[in-house]
RNA sequence: GCCGAAGUGGCGGAAUGGUAGACGCGUUCGACUCAAAAUCGAAUAUCGCAAGGUGUGUGGGUUCAAGUCCCACCUUCGGCACCA
């Protein structure tokens, strides 16, 4: 017997199964099933040994449904767009376009080196002109219907990255890439209005077979709120006739002792002509230059801050006036800009009306005979001191209330609208040209795609200008608009040809990921991004596997992004993704993240050298629950590394035909169905383990049969698919195992004939016996008092009771 | 502050309300070796010579029986955070 050597072993059959196509996706089954990995974003530095955990875990997956029969569909592909690769780009001085090539290249290759099943042929790459096309035909599609516009509102922009920047892309209120402070700029945008999905978003998230967390990150984030939209009268006021504002507490309207609005709500009025005091306007600047650093994403809590405008609004329910205050703590970008102000009942509007010494008007009573004056409370209870609502119950008396003053209950949501284009040029040109007066027309389909000029000089400008802008001959373009409205090019001599300008800007990162998955369905169609027969074998994903990080941006994205494709008739399913699973990060050895700051990154290609892919493979699995994170290793992954040398030299020990001892019978069908079973749950850790006590049971056996030690390799071939196509081959089958049928357990093999009883007095556990299986009640408690341990504690009187847990225990109770 | 997840040996972790600690790492002892590594065998929650006692973050509760269910609390991690 020769020795495992793993290098040798995975490099022949990495070839062979190259060679053979042996990955190519089947259409020839009834059952399909899409198991689909988040696709990486190549960094320079190549893959560590944490990243390839999500991809391990799918291929196990894939590979085990693959020999139960199913078409399986299991593609790769990368994701290259965007600021980290136009960064590293330009900290590298190439261009971007080479070093994405070679990052990809790199990450290809380690990706081979596990042995993974992917169906390469069609592997996908966002920044492909074949396939952005298509991104650009789709987000015409949302111009044409109005759902991408242009909006000139200030919008959030990272001085260093030099470019716009979408809520999404905002940590603590700065730059996600560089941790700048993010400043607020007017600059003319695409916006998409992912708000009208909102509340879809939001509900489907019921239908979706996805972690609990992560659907609350994305209610959260999405952030619903139910209320009210009511209006308040302004007095002697010729500007506006009424204050519109937003509660979520219409019960507390009596309450309400003043009005608060956003500055810029204040600046919208002054534009209109209103000419507040010296201090109005002191303090309204006061609260623009700070707001310009931050918006809706403080990093703390600011002091309230205000002042009273001297306009007074005149509340609907009891006609009293009260006074409006611009305050710096109003979001603009929040339902109207514009609250009552209830300072009993509001934490934020009690500390404003305490320093400007406002009143407080206490109108809900927490319970009956609670003190009305035991402070500020936001908790719903019983409405006091409020006319004829009095004694109602806050959920009441906010429809009744709403209704009597002719306001309307309505939603509003913490999310925005998608900021959509970005000032740099690594990105996805948009299919828009303008004519001489600004006036956006989309480009026809045949002119797509809208190829990204090969440049040498890319560096953002942080004037708000793509550098695209710069490249005259790019963005200068002749042509006419067709009958349908579209832009068609035309020979800059042609009598009909006048002259347009492209669109400069450029699509987030995030364009091509929120449609790749339905381009693996097709990769190569070029008249139509899937074909409409495929896109209903295939779709939608089954199974989605990747980081927790993308649960509000990619996975709200690609949702919407879906839903709209979905509206407009071109995919037959409105969710993309109907289970989705997290992976739990590998940590370092050290218990920090794996990260070159640090020092601590395990490189996968040394530990492939040295220990094999399959040994990889095995630990990574083995290392704890799929969905924790966990500390790598390397002492530990020695264990995994044994358990495949000494599954290897099980082979010694392989003859046609043997008994097998009963133990190791109900082991093995036991182990058939724990694998199955734990694969289908993503619980690899337990089928690791369920595995290594077969094994620990076949190496007490003198010898092991042919038959049983094919089971053996089979249940071993979605882990260590290297080593157990070598063993598979030496016992003389022909066939790859990866297309071999899963092996079947016996039900009637799966126990013993005799159980071993737990025998509890009084709860404890005094002694075990073993009996037949499935023993009548009876007989067992007889057996049981036969017992020494029973005699000695129980004795001869008998028990108050006996409770019989058939085939597993007894328990005695004095 | 709000929301979510989780607390089990020296470590990673197992346990449909039914024998807590499977499996692996580590450690100790033994075999092999001149020796070491590797490999193989044995032991390994804890206190105790033993009988036995104690043990799944803390305190209560339900139950014949609780790591598992209920209530309160503590700690850690993750997310959101002036969202009216």
């Amino acid at each position: 017997m020769e020795l495992y050597n793993h290098n040798s072993i995975e490099k022949k059959w990495q070839q062979k199964w190259e060679e053979e196509f042996l990955y190519r996706t089947t259409e020839k089954s009834n059952k399909k099933f899409y198991i689909l990995d988040m696709f990486p974003y190549p960094s320079g530095d190549g893959l560590h040994v944490g990243h390839p955990k999500g991809y391990i875990a799918t291929d196990v997956y894939s590979r085990m449904k693959k020999m139960q029969g199913y078409d399986v569909l299991h593609p790769m592909g990368f994701d290259a767009f965007g600021l980290p690769a136009e960064q590293y780009a330009l900290n590298n001085k190439v261009n971007p376009n080479v070093s994405t090539a070679k990052n990809v290249a790199r990450y290809k290759e380690q990706l081979k080196m596990l042995g993974l099943n992917y169906d390469w042929e069609r592997e996908i790459n966002t920044t492909d002109p074949k396939f952005y096309k298509w991104t650009q035909w789709m987000w015409k599609q949302m111009y044409k219907k109005g759902l991408a516009y242009e909006s000139y509102d200030p919008i959030n922009w990272c001085p260093s990255c030099k470019t716009g920047l979408a809520n999404e892309d905002l940590e603590n209120g700065q730059c996600e890439r560089c941790g700048s402070e993010v400043e607020k700029k007017p600059l003319r945008q695409w916006t998409i209005r992912i708000t009208d999905y909102a509340d879809r978003l939001l509900t489907d998230l019921d239908k979706l077979d996805w972690e609990p967390h992560i659907k609350e990150l994305q209610r959260n984030w999405i952030g619903k709120s139910e209320g009210s939209e009511i209006d308040f009268p302004l007095i002697s006021f010729p500007y506006q006739k009424s204050l519109r504002i937003f509660t979520t507490r219409a019960d507390t309207i009596y309450g309400a002792t003043f009005m608060a609005i956003s500055h810029e709500l204040a600046s919208s009025w002054v534009e209109k002509g209103w000419k507040p005091n010296e201090e109005v306007l002191t303090v309204l600047n006061e609260i623009q230059e700070e707001a310009k650093k931050q918006d809706f994403s403080f990093k703390e809590v600011q002091e309230k801050k205000g002042v009273y405008t001297g306009i007074k609004a005149r509340n609907p329910v009891n006609g009293e006036e009260i006074p409006v205050y611009i305050a710096n703590y109003i979001l603009a970008g929040y339902g109207t800009g514009a609250i009552m102000a209830v300072p009993a009942h509001d934490e934020r509007d009690f500390e404003f009306a305490q320093k400007y010494s406002l009143p407080i008007q206490c109108v809900i009573q927490k319970k009956e005979h609670d003190n009305p004056d035991n402070g500020v409370h936001h908790e719903d209870g019983v409405v006091i001191d409020s006319s004829e609502y009095t004694g109602l119950s806050s959920s009441d008396a906010r429809i009744k209330i709403t209704e009597k003053v002719g306001g309307k209950l309505t939603s509003t949501y913490k999310l925005k609208d998608w900021v959509f284009a970005r000032q740099r040029y690594w990105g996805e040109p948009f299919p828009i040209v303008f004519d001489e007066n600004h006036v956006s027309y989309a480009v026809a389909d045949s002119e797509l795609p809208i190829v990204l000029p090969m440049v040498d000089e890319y560096e953002p400008t942080g004037t708000g200008e793509s550098p695209l802008a710069n490249i005259k001959e790019w963005v200068e373009v002749y042509g006419c608009i067709n009958e349908d409205g579209e832009f068609i090019s035309l020979p800059k001599d042609d009598s009909k040809a006048k002259l347009f300008t492209r669109e400069t800007n450029t699509m987030p990162q995030w364009a091509g990921s929120s449609w790749y998955y339905l381009r693996y369905i097709d990769s190569h169609n070029e008249t139509s991004f899937v074909d409409a027969v495929k896109e209903k074998k295939w779709s939608p994903v089954d199974f989605y596997v990747g980081g927790a990080e993308h649960a509000t941006r990619h996975l709200i994205y690609a949702r919407f992004w879906h839903k709209f494709l979905y509206d407009i008739g071109v995919v037959s399913y409105d969710e993309p993704f109907t289970k989705l699973q997290t992976v739990g990060l590998i940590m370092a050895e050290d218990g920090r993240k794996m990260s070159k700051r640090w020092g601590n990154v395990v490189n996968p290609d040394e530990v492939v050298m040295q220990y094999g892919a399959d040994t990889l493979r095995v630990y990574e699995m083995f290392m704890g629950p799929f969905d924790q994170a966990v500390a790598w290793s390397t002492s530990s992954m020695a264990g995994s590394r044994r358990f495949l040398e000494r599954f290897f030299a099980l082979q010694s020990k392989v003859v046609n035909s043997c008994e097998l001892s009963l133990e190791a019978t109900i082991a093995l069908h036991q182990t058939i169905k724990k694998v199955g079973e734990d694969i289908e749950l993503f619980k690899f850790n337990t089928a690791i383990s369920k595995m290594m006590t077969l094994l620990n049971f076949l190496e007490k056996e003198p010898l092991v049969s042919r038959e049983v030690y094919i089971i053996c390799i089979k249940l071993l071939a979605p882990f260590a698919p290297h080593v157990t196509e070598e063993l598979w081959h030496t016992l003389g089958e022909t066939e790859s195992v990866h297309v071999a049928s899963w092996p079947k357990y016996n039900e009637s093999s799966l126990f013993a004939s005799t159980v071993t009883y737990a025998i509890q007095i009084e709860g404890k556990l005094r002694a075990t016996c073993v009996l037949p299986r499935d023993l009548d009640e009876s007989r067992v408690i007889l057996a049981v008092k036969e017992n020494d341990q029973y005699k000695k504690y129980v004795g001869t009187f008998e028990p108050k009771k006996i409770i019989v847990i058939k085939n597993k225990l007894v328990n005695v109770v004095i």
